[in-house]
DNA sequence: GAATGTGAACACATTCACAGCT
DNA sequence: AGCTGTGAATGTGTTCACATTC
C-alpha cells in the first residue's frame, strides 16, 4: 500500500497527533510546527516529521503544518475521514459498561452499536446506542450489521470463544481487554490492553 | 542495579510469564520449558530465555524451569514477593468503578485502598476496600497511607492537577487512563493506557 | 530566518545458532 | 537427547544533522 514499511508505533502516534490537532483547532490556531506538536505530545520533533513523511509531504517549509489540512490527511490515513465505524462489544460488566459510556470513542468516530452478555437482566436493554443481546446471537447480529471491529471485555475463560465467533461473523480487528492471548487466523488484527500487566510492571521502576 | 540494561518490553513480558506460571501451577505442573512458555504466551522461546537471563540463571539445563522457583524469582524481580502494594485511585466514574472491582489487581498483589471523586453522592461510601474521599484530601490521605502508586481515571482536564497532587504526596508511579500527556518531574514513572488511541489505530490495519 | 523532509548514524530489541551442561 | 544461556547477527525504530525551500 505505502512504499516504505510503516512502524506500528507510528500509527499509534498519528492518533495522538490527531487528538492534539483537534485541541489546537478548537483554539482557532491554523498552523503548527513539528517542534510544537512534539512538545505537546511529548514526542521528539524529528519523530513527528518522520512519522508524517511516511505518508506524504503535508508541511510548508518555513511555516509548519496547516492544522486543518493535516487533520484531514491524518483522518484519511487512519480511515476516519467522513466515516464512522460500528463496533461490537462482548461483555457488559463493569468494564464493558465503562466502554459503552466512554465519550472518547464517539468523538473519534466509533459507535458501539451492539453488545453481548449472558445476563438475562441485561439482555434486551440498551446502553447508549447499543442494544444488548445474548452471546449466541453474536454471529447473526455482527454479520447482519457488517461489523468489522470488536471489543472483548469478557472474563478470560470466555475470550477465545467470543473472539472466534466475532471473527467468523466478519470482524477483522479486535481490542482485547481479557488477560489471555487470543489465537486467531493471521490477517486478524488484535490489540491487547492488559490492565493488570500494566499495573504489575510499575513497582519494578520504583526507588 | 542490574549489570546490563533491561529492555522495558522485558519487564512487561515478565508479568505475562508470571500469569502463565500461576495458571500452570494451578494445574500442578512443576516444570516448564522456554519452548512451552513461549507457545502459551505467544512469544519466541529465545526471547523467553533472554528475558530471564537478564536477571540470573533460573533454568535447569535439559529440564527447563521449576514453576515454583521461577514464580518466586519473577515476583522478587517485579517487587511483588510477599508484599502487597496499596494504590490510590482518582476518579470513580464508570472506568474507576470498573477498576475498583477488577479482580486481576487483587490477584496480582495490588489493593486500591483509597479513591477520590468530587461527587457528594459518592464521598464517604466505600467500594471494595476503598473509601471514597473528596479530591482536596488527596495529599492528606495519600501521604498518611504512604501510597507510592496511583491510578488516574478522571477526565482529561483534571488529570494534570490530580497527578501533581498525588506526586507531591509521595506517589512515584502512575497508571494514566486520561487521554493527555502528564507533565511530571523525571523519576516519576507514568504508564499511559489510552483507550481511544488504541481503538483509533485499528481501522488502519483493515482490508 | 524558520521549518520541512530525509539519508545516515545510532540505539534498542529480537532472533539465530550453537557450545555446553545434565 | 533435551534444553538452557548467550554472543553474534539481524531487524526495527529513533535521532541527528543538514540540504533545501519559502
Amino acid at each position: 500500500m505505502y512504499k516504505e514499511k510503516i512502524p506500528k508505533t507510528t500509527i499509534y502516534r498519528l492518533a495522538i497527533y490527531l487528538r492534539t490537532l483537534e485541541k489546537i483547532s478548537r483554539e482557532h490556531r491554523t498552523f503548527i510546527s513539528s517542534q510544537e506538536m512534539g512538545t505537546l505530545c511529548g514526542i521528539d520533533s524529528a519523530q513527528v516529521r518522520k512519522d508524517l513523511s511516511y505518508f506524504g509531504q503535508f508541511g510548508e517549509v518555513g511555516r509548519g503544518y496547516s492544522v486543518k489540512n493535516l487533520m484531514d490527511n491524518l483522518k484519511k490515513i487512519l480511515k476516519l475521514y467522513r466515516r464512522r465505524w460500528k463496533v461490537a462489544l462482548a461483555g457488559v460488566g463493569h468494564l464493558g459498561t465503562a466502554l459503552l459510556s466512554y465519550r472518547g470513542f464517539r468523538e473519534a468516530g466509533f459507535e458501539i452499536s451492539c453488545a453481548f452478555d449472558p445476563d438475562p437482566k441485561k439482555i434486551g436493554k440498551a446502553i447508549q446506542n447499543a442494544k444488548i443481546y445474548p452471546p449466541h446471537r453474536i454471529e447473526e447480529i455482527v454479520s447482519k450489521e457488517k461489523i468489522k471491529i470488536g471489543i472483548i471485555a469478557v472474563p478470560g475463560d470466555f475470550a477465545q470463544d467470543v473472539a472466534e465467533r466475532m471473527v467468523s461473523a466478519g470482524v477483522r480487528a479486535l481490542l482485547n481487554f481479557a488477560p489471555v492471548r487470543l489465537n486467531l487466523p493471521s490477517g486478524i488484527t488484535v490489540k491487547n490492553v492488559d490492565l493488570s500487566t500494566e499495573l504489575i510492571s510499575l513497582p519494578f521502576y520504583l526507588k
